[in-house]
DNA sequence: ATTATCTATAGATCTATAGATAATGC
DNA sequence: ATTATCTATAGATCTATAGATAATGC
């Protein structure tokens, strides 16, 4: 898989209502690639399979599958791309009441640890992204740097270096979502929790406040049944 | 890739000198075969190269690959479970005077962090595995694993869980690691020093002890030339 | 004599395109 | 009339194996 490069325009048609019969007929088609590619990549851990495969699991002709993209590696870009934006306009508008910096980073990756569990296909494309999640330039990274930032101006988180500590983030978070397929009988939430915990003490937070922006209530047990 | 499943085996051939001189071609094949398997998935990102492009990399006729693996799969497993081992016994040479718990696993991550600018190669191979460079049952996991314990028990280090706290270890490293080749100007060695002072932090460990571990003298610059 | 490597190839894919069909727009 | 989808297929791989050649062991 490489980089995904190009992106947000699609997604950018795709979050207006587009305006013709036609367009949404072609939009139709497209939602169902990657939806399949999804799938089939969150089974499988790649998308190593014919795009015969792929078209016939999207229930669309062969052939369309060239009106769209013009190889496998684009349409994982596409697929990707397309988790990550609907994964962080799920976050925001769930946390876009929170004030404090802090809590709204803390309780976004415990939500999106949480997706282990509550969206099993999301969270392996998610977190098969090469740290994706948090070092591209969309989705929800930007939204992360910025909490970090506003944490580190109010005083409540310290860092030497907001790269490193992104990457550090996005880290800790994939590999114990990781973690949690490893081990099926462990608790997820319970991961989740302690993985946030060892964040927020790596970012100099003091243990009882940082206990406590753990245990707080989530706003949502659940993301959108629709994804896409 | 799958999880590298089985392995040791021949690993454990390879450390003893092989006995006669028909076994020592063999393992020149499978050598050359592993090499250039990590050589091209270090380059490329995978594997997604036809057998014939792998063996002729190898400078090894075309059938002699199934000779030693049945797919590319099972020789991806192997090129990494290889690049875990290699790496594992190179830190263990290294540190095996050091007494101090919490120095031996500092200074395991500040080598294999720099390993990104020492051996590229092999820095992707490791940064490639899911995790596996602390998650696999061989490698220098279990290592990392004793360490951690052992400083837990000499109170030098806090966790609450050891699988999240190896985990977010590894993550840590290896999205730093990735850092590294996205900003290729960054200092690499700043970036795992950082790292490993963000992964301290982490540990419950007092700043001022935290850099003085971080800015201990290395024992070695660069692993040994020939890591196969 | 045995074992590993190499060469050549049959059969099975898989990709990309061309042309036919169906849906939309006006 | 235009645009997207679908079906069918040519040509290009690619895999796995069979048989020939070369290297070792005794």
């Amino acid at each position: 898989m490489s980089e995904p490069a190009v992106v947000p325009d699609m997604i950018t048609v795709m979050s207006q209502q587009p305006p013709s019969r036609g367009q949404r007929r072609k939009l139709r088609t497209r939602t169902a690639l990657i939806e399949a590619a999804q799938e089939i990549f969150a089974e499988r851990g790649d998308l190593e399979v014919s795009i015969q495969h792929i078209t016939e699991a999207a229930d669309v002709g062969f052939g369309s599958f060239y009106n769209h993209f013009s190889s496998k590696a684009e349409l994982l870009d596409a697929a990707l791309a397309e988790a990550l934006e609907s994964h962080a306009a799920w976050l925001e508008s769930v946390l876009a009441h929170v004030d404090d910096p802090a809590e709204v980073f803390a309780t976004s990756m415990r939500l999106t640890g949480r997706l282990v569990r509550t969206r099993p296909q999301t969270a392996r494309v998610l977190m098969s992204g090469r740290g994706a999640l948090l070092s591209a330039s969309y989705g929800h990274a930007p939204h992360a740097r910025r909490d970090i930032e506003a944490a580190v101006a109010a005083g409540r988180f310290v860092t030497e270096d907001i790269e490193v500590a992104l990457a550090c983030t996005a880290g800790c978070l994939i590999a114990t979502m990781h973690l949690c397929d490893t081990a099926p009988e462990a608790s997820v939430e319970a991961i989740a929790d302690q993985t946030v915990l060892n964040v927020l003490r790596m970012f100099g937070m003091q243990d009882d406040e940082a206990r406590r922006i753990v245990a707080l209530p989530l706003p949502v047990d659940e993301p959108p049944s629709t994804t896409l």
